[in-house]
DNA sequence: CGTAAATTTGCCAAGAAATGTCAAGACGTG
DNA sequence: CACGTCTTGACATTTCTTGGCAAATTTACG
């Protein structure tokens, strides 16, 4: 599938989708999900693994990623927001 | 120990301070360490805290976000950003 | 109560960062 | 070479972040 159509279906450009593609830019949300869905694939895993990234970019670089990761699920297990 | 003196010390106006200080704002990296600084505390507990909010808020909200952390921590794992 | 200090809130503007487009060039292939 | 596709870089646009100011509210205390 050529990604002037995948650009076409996320309403940009190619020359935009293809610095997505390359990593070179983050896709926004509904962005993803259009591609899960253009694609067929399970859109969840993906959105998933998009926030992971950003995540990861977030952390990466810094000491002790363990212990920050593990704040943040004790707050998630407080505060309960798994949905 | 009064906003004004912090704000001070970030050199900031207390009406920002005080946003932050109400979680309305997020403080940026220099500022949290002035503030580890001022208050004489571990600067690297308290970025940890801060990146850990950071993270915090970008995931809560989502479903399953323990396979968000845990497909991080393997990103971590593999590419070795522990410092 | 009355006053002053401290805190908070709302709103706006400047700047930074993210996202997008365009035009030109690179790459592959018939 | 000619075509379609992909990539790149410079620049435009949009969106988010940050901070200040002024006014409102709360707090401290005589």
């Amino acid at each position: 599938m050529p990604q002037r159509q995948l650009a076409a279906a996320l309403n940009i450009d190619t020359a935009t989708y293809c610095k997505i593609e390359k990593g070179e830019r983050k896709a926004r949300r509904e962005q993803v999900e259009a591609i899960a869905y253009v694609l067929n694939t399970d859109e969840k895993e993906l959105i998933k693994l998009w926030l992971a990234d950003k995540v990861y970019e977030m952390v990466s670089g810094e000491s002790n990623v363990q212990d920050i990761l593990n704040i943040v699920n004790e707050k998630i297990l407080k505060y309960g927001q798994n949905i």
